[in-house]
RNA sequence: GGGAGAAUUCCCGAGUGGCCAAAGGGAACAGACUGUAAAUCUGUCGUCAGUGACUUCGGUGGUUCGAAUCCACCUUCUCCCA
């Protein structure tokens, strides 16, 4: 099966400018693409990841990836999809995400010569000079146009400033500078991107009258029709300083069972015919599913190591027995705990299973602590210096498992 | 540039001088039921040294015994006119 037929079929195409022409390109490698990221936040998280993969994939039939870091275009957010405007960055916080960006994907994607490329567009945009780009670029755009585009809808009526309003050019712009300068003929994007990257076929086609072409990767929905990769506590990151392993698998291990074939597709390498195989499976199996999803994909993450170490903890934790070495755990200086023990509650505030003490009362009271395996009932307990020496297993509801001891 | 409105706790959104830590909904968290799922029901949902105190209603000042509510200025946004 071939590359096209095989995006086709895991239901990641989403939208594409001219599928015969794209078919022909991606198949037969022939396809320069790029896809930008914009670095909104030090970590890359499961959105970008679903690009990477789709780097990889395309990059393994033999096609060539750019990949585009938005230095630039940082400096101006994406309004795409979005009902309020994005924070402005500092010059100083971009680079540090660009750097960030830079180390995870080195760590997912093959660089150097004839590989993928890493290019950052703030080696071009910062240096525009305004009226040479409203007479080159601008001259292209109808304004009349772009208001149509579904990007700014939800922004026509929340407002959209006329920065905001330019991230499309911006992007454009991107697309054209990497055409003329890397041979790049193709751009791929979320399906939230599709009229900026239209925009940029435009332009190509209108400076100099060649075909350029963009297909856009369907979003990660879940059967409430939300974005996937978000929990609580923001988005699911690529990090595992920020989102580790374990947490990681949990949240894979945790998707609805609506969702589970379909992020198996879309996300995991799994070969499509033993997909088809599973999509066969008995519904007693689903559990075996989700942990089959949840491994893979935190193996390719962080490593096949730390995917098993993942799910050894997972199992040692909710089957009972076995190794819970790898439990999330929090050390504590010493210092900082009385000579009479520490509270319940201000232990839980210090491994952050709880906002505040407040709330570490409530949960208590609700009966929706353990420690070490027996249930909470006083909201006053205690817990020795002793007992932290040796740590000290806490439990919050059914799921959430944490170890505290003395460092 | 002129005129009219808006800004409320994570989000949406009530509240127009004391009865307001602020209705209602959503999200989230916990309990019951389960399969580490969903649905459903129940509870919680500003902070703390837990029947009380303290800090919140865009910002800064002011009026008042008392302000989310009134006044002034500022900031941001929306709409109408140019």
């Amino acid at each position: 099966m071939s590359i096209y037929e095989e995006l086709q079929a895991r239901g990641l195409i989403a939208q594409v400018t001219d599928e015969a022409e794209i078919r022909e390109l991606i198949n037969n490698g022939g396809a320069r693409f790029y896809i930008g990221f914009d670095p909104t936040a030090d970590s890359l998280h499961v959105g970008h990841f679903m690009a990477l993969c789709l780097m990889k994939r395309l990059q393994m039939a033999g096609n060539r990836p750019v990949v585009l870091i938005g230095g630039g275009t940082g400096y101006i957010g994406d309004p795409s999809g979005r009902s309020d405007m994005r924070s402005m960055l500092t010059p100083e916080i971009i680079q540090h995400n660009c750097d960030c960006f830079k180390k995870q994907m080195e760590r997912f994607i093959e660089f150097g010569e004839d590989k993928a490329l890493m290019v950052n567009n703030a080696d071009w945009l910062l240096d525009l000079n305004y009226i040479e780009l409203l007479r080159e670029v601008g001259a292209h755009f109808s304004v009349n146009n772009m208001l149509r585009a579904e990007c700014y809808k939800q922004r026509m009526e929340k407002g959209l400033s006329f920065l905001e309003f330019n991230y499309m050019i911006m992007q454009a712009y991107d697309f054209w500078y990497l055409h003329n300068n890397y041979g790049c003929n193709m751009e791929f994007g979320g399906d939230d991107q599709w009229s900026n990257m239209l925009a940029g076929t435009e332009l190509i086609r209108r400076k100099e009258g060649e075909d350029a072409y963009a297909m856009t990767i369907t979003l990660l929905l879940n059967s409430e029709g939300k974005k996937m990769g978000k929990t609580a506590r923001g988005a699911v990151w690529l990090d595992p300083g920020k989102t580790s392993p374990y947490e990681f698998y949990q949240y894979w291990r945790n998707v609805d069972d609506a969702d589970v074939m379909k992020c198996i597709r879309m996300l995991t390498f799994i070969p499509l015919e033993e997909i088809e195989e599973m999509e066969k499976w008995d519904d007693s199996r689903i559990n075996e599913k989700k942990e089959i999803l949840a491994y893979s994909l935190t193996a390719l993450v962080h490593g096949e190591e730390e995917a098993a170490k993942a799910k050894a903890t997972a199992t040692a934790i909710f089957s009972g027995a076995g190794d819970d070495a790898n439990m999330p755990s929090t050390e504590i200086d010493e210092a900082d705990i009385p000579e009479d023990g520490i509270q319940l509650a201000d232990l839980m505030v210090i491994c952050k299973l709880a906002e505040s003490k407040g709330k570490a009362k409530k949960l208590i009271e609700q009966g929706g602590v353990s420690l070490d395996g027996t249930k909470v009932s006083d909201i006053f307990a205690v817990v020795s210096k002793d007992m932290l020496r040796a740590s000290v297993k806490i439990q919050k509801g059914k799921k959430v498992f944490h170890k505290a001891k003395i460092r």
